[in-house]
DNA sequence: TTACTGGCTGTAATCATTTTA
DNA sequence: ATAAAATGATTACAGCCAGTA
């Protein structure tokens, strides 16, 4: 139709780009695989074995590794994806867990608080777990006079931090 | 050489492929982006604006939505690549979490069984903390006698799972 | 340095198959 | 059901760039 026009009537006279033949195909295709560069020995060779011309080998295996570099991505793209899923699943079990841990810290704490105040003859045995659980900060200056030494020092634990994090965990 | 194999003869009478000029790729990615579909009446439009066949803009559009899709591949590809490294290194913080949440936590039992036997004047409160802590399962089963039965309400938990992972927490 | 070789990217065009109006 | 348009896969080429003889 309009295949005259000035900037395309060069190429009208159909260059046929003939497609490959099966045969054709299936070489270079084992020949791509074993190697996906191609030196020109190698070249040569399969034009020879191809009856293609030297210089329509080397343009498919560039086409070819043009190819294979999206492909790859894509597949590079669901692996990732797929690792995604992994880590947010992960990510899920470790949020309950951390849960599920800060609730038993808790009622760890709220029992060692009414031990601790039920050993000392106190009466405030009553009080709400809850609020002991807000402010285990301050049993650490309050009340750390009711406590055994011992006990006291298993507490605050063994490594610097222990004392601070301890305390703090249920709040963060 | 051997531009006239039976295969490939036709083409090598250059198919000049022109290079667009600027202002034509210009104006036609402004109207790609403002609709990457090209219908007929905006084909015929484009083609006499940029002095084309309509055939060559249709080609234009056919090429440019492949690259895009490859294009936008690759920034999907980054962007998941992104999130990827959020989950991981939210899944690092959380493994800390639960590992530190695991310390206190054992810290605390050995503190409550250790209040326990004092409090039910045994003597055996010298008894390593470390033994103590990797035998929790146990005490569920032979300690409970000893313990009030208030605060062994407390460690079993008001919830039917509580008892359960109270003392399985810190070996899984 | 220069000139050559080969690879890569981007683009054009065609062919075959699928979708759609 | 069918012709046109979209799409996917190929073939081909030009321009740029790096290694190198």
């Amino acid at each position: 139709m309009d295949f005259f026009n000035s900037q395309t009537r060069k190429n009208n006279l159909k260059c046929h780009k003939k497609r490959l033949t099966q045969d054709q195909v299936r070489l270079l295709e084992i020949s791509f695989n074993s190697n996906n560069k191609l030196d020109s020995d190698r070249k040569s060779q399969l034009a020879q074995e191809l009856g293609l011309p030297p210089r329509q080998v080397a343009i498919w295996y560039q086409n070819k590794r043009a190819r294979w570099k999206s492909q790859s991505l894509e597949v590079d793209y669901k692996a990732l994806q797929q690792r995604l899923d992994n880590a947010m699943s992960d990510n899920d079990r470790l949020k309950l867990e951390v849960e599920r841990l800060k609730e038993e810290l808790n009622k760890a704490q709220e029992m060692l608080l009414a031990f601790n105040t039920t050993t000392n003859n106190y009466s405030s045995i009553s009080s709400s777990c809850d609020e002991v659980g807000s402010s285990c900060l301050q049993l650490h200056d309050q009340s750390k006079h009711h406590l055994d030494k011992e006990l006291y020092a298993c507490l605050i634990g063994d490594e610097g931090h222990f004392g601070h994090n301890f305390f703090a965990s249920s709040m963060s």
